[in-house]
DNA sequence: GTGTTTATGTCAGCCATATTGACTTTTTCA
DNA sequence: TGAAAAAGTCAATATGGCTGACATAAACAC
């Protein structure tokens, strides 16, 4: 198994992997690590609104999406959340069952199944948004000003180059959708 | 289903839930997202490594850890996982058994089992953290200069307030001992 | 129009990772 | 000497994934 940092360190510098590359003070290994933690105690957040109601966090990202963008089809839910249909079947059937989800047929092409949120769905994703907004403002706040945009950019910088363009259109398109709703 | 965003809305701005917050010209929800898709991708880079050798992203999560920490306690890992003992254990059992981690005796107290890493191991720990770390890099390179430290004392100030402290101590720790032996 | 492709859904079986609860062994420590 | 701590284990269960096979309805291509 050879290491690929080692093989493509440029011969100048000395022989040093990525894995201890340290940036402007900062080791890369040390938000490699605090990454894992932040994230750990960010999907952390919605499991006290899950518990009672009987929810996974599978339940929980497709209502997030699903009140987030509404009229998603079931293709695009399973690119988003990249699983299986047979995986996402199960819980969007209970979400439907359950009154959380409606599922209508498209008026263009009535193959689809567009996905929307009922009240009960969306009262659930602004708790969900509500939680963990506060956990990133109190984040931001630790942060000094303008960290707002170098956050956002590193964000979108650290998704797959092939996905980034359309995660972008996705969410200008559910800005622009709540700014026509609400101003 | 009270909304404590709208009730702890200060009086004189308008009534505007977190979920809706816009913080120089980001909306937090766009934040919520993104972080949710460089998560998805951040932790899919290991998956490449862990295929052909039958491990999963438990396997990848200790191996991680044991490296970087070596010597730690099983508890400390349980504490760092956030995970019951028995999910530990099994995964755990298999990393001793193919020689991935060594499991000793500590010498001040004998109760613990401290856990080290292989070398085996080790180059296996090389290839995750560079391969996240390339990622890493490549994100910072799209923020500008100054954003290493932007993005740092964010993601610090994402974890729990209660656990913030410790995970300072654990990576402090690591970076002071990986000096010693590196320079 | 007929045939292919697309979008969706479903059945069946399986795997990885997590859970709770009960219990044991070894060791430390008051 | 007895309680408490660190670790390990057995059993049963839940969740959220997976593959493979197949079905249906609608759109589309020729």
């Amino acid at each position: 198994m050879a290491d690929i940092n080692t093989a493509l360190a440029p011969a100048e510098t000395p022989a040093r992997s990525a894995s201890e590359e340290i940036r402007d003070g900062v080791p890369l290994v040390d938000l490699v690590e605090l990454l894992f933690f932040a994230y750990r105690d960010f999907v952390g957040d919605p499991d006290e609104i899950l518990a009672p109601i009987g929810f996974g966090r599978a339940h929980h990202r497709v209502i997030h999406f699903v009140n987030r963008h509404p009229g998603m089809r079931v293709t695009d839910l399973l690119e988003i959340l990249q699983i299986t249909k047979q995986s996402l079947g199960r819980v969007l059937r209970e979400l439907v069952d359950e009154g959380f989800v409606e599922s209508r047929a498209g008026a263009a092409d009535r193959r689809q199944r567009l996905l929307y949120p009922t009240p009960k769905a969306e009262a659930l994703a602004r708790d969900f948004v509500g939680i963990q907004s506060r956990r990133i403002a109190r984040a931001l706040d630790a942060c000094g000003p303008g960290s707002e945009e170098t956050v956002r950019r590193f964000l979108l910088a650290m998704i797959d180059p092939e996905d980034r363009a359309a995660v972008e259109r996705l969410i200008q398109r559910a800005d622009r959708a709540r700014r026509a709703r609400h101003g």
